[in-house]
DNA sequence: AGCTACATGTAACGAGTTACATGATTAT
DNA sequence: ATAATCATGTAACTCGTTACATGTAGCT
């Protein structure tokens, strides 16, 4: 899996400790990948006994020490080669699937509840996205490569919370229909 | 999570066994759920200790005994407590976020080469989904309620597919446009 | 003779979650 | 005072993947 890739890559842009990646994680990173503090300090020992990165204490007054880790070149090389394979898309697993399948067996109102709570859930997010949109990506063309590639990054999380949320209008529609029957 | 209550579902219908299970995941469930036949059968076991299904031996000639799981008293209702519990959204975590993000660091071929292996991947999916619908549920007005829920289902997963495949095309000419300057 | 479908499992490992543990500084 | 932020970790557990193990029936 690509917990791994995901702190190589975040170290191939810049040093980083282990409570920095967290922090990105919980936001810039939030649209394509999670992942708890303790997942992340964790894969970073691992990583570092595997020789794809090294960490560095920097004593600090005032705050607790910290430690930088950044790439080695053995880390690089295989961010690189991680680069060039092939992705296949993740398998899906998803509550709302199964209760939807099974919403037959269950009073219609209970369906339309967890519906309108889903919908609520990924509209809030779809707005978050899109402020972000606003305020940071407004002016695409000038834009850095970089910039450019952070903003296709959040088209998905835009467009897939869009989806989710359009979904949930025709499910909700639908079994509002049934309900008059 | 929610393999035990996908499996709680599935014997909520009728009963089966890990087998079936397994077939049924591989093919009605693929749009929202998937297990490896091991993990089925691990879980029945586990499912089974904690007294939410029963199983039972059925001898068969010519072919290997089967074992068929029905839900206990219990079982069902944990599965109908399941259902009106609201639930959160899956966790993402996708490879191509973080390729897309760090895509800047590499040839844009690389990552265009990527895209179009992605988008040719969700393509074929929606294809099989949509082909789905055709032979299945093209007669909405005349399907029963379990076959409605059901449809909702594989819309989720056309929506889904269409989604992506919307998203790498826009990635791709947005990415084939930066490589003309 | 070899492949697919049927049918069930064990073992080891890798990834993700939850709870516990510590302790200083800064802002309200 | 007390909550949030900075900063790092251990331990136990659950969930998911991969490899291994076994054996029959039916089709080509």
């Amino acid at each position: 899996m690509a917990l791994t890739h995901t702190i190589l890559s975040a170290l191939a842009e810049s040093p980083l400790t282990g409570y920095d990646l967290w922090k990105r994680f919980e936001n810039e990173f939030n649209c394509f990948w999670r992942a708890s503090q303790q997942q992340i300090y964790r894969e970073l020992a691992k990583m570092e006994k595997q020789g794809f990165i090294s960490g560095q204490v920097i004593i600090q007054q005032g705050r607790p020490n910290k430690k930088e880790y950044s790439l080695t070149d053995a880390g690089m090389s295989h961010f690189l080669e991680w680069m060039g394979e092939p992705s296949e898309p993740t398998a899906i697993r998803e509550d709302l699937g199964v209760k939807m399948k099974m919403a037959y067996l269950v009073p219609r109102q209970v369906m339309l509840k967890e519906l309108q709570h889903r919908r609520h859930v990924h509209y809030q997010q779809l707005l978050k996205f899109k402020e972000k949109e606003q305020t940071f990506y407004s002016n695409y063309d000038k834009l850095s490569l970089q910039e450019k590639c952070s903003y296709l990054v959040l088209r998905r999380g835009i467009r897939y919370e869009s989806d989710w949320v359009a979904w949930c209008d025709e499910a909700i529609e639908a079994l509002s229909a049934l309900e008059k029957e």
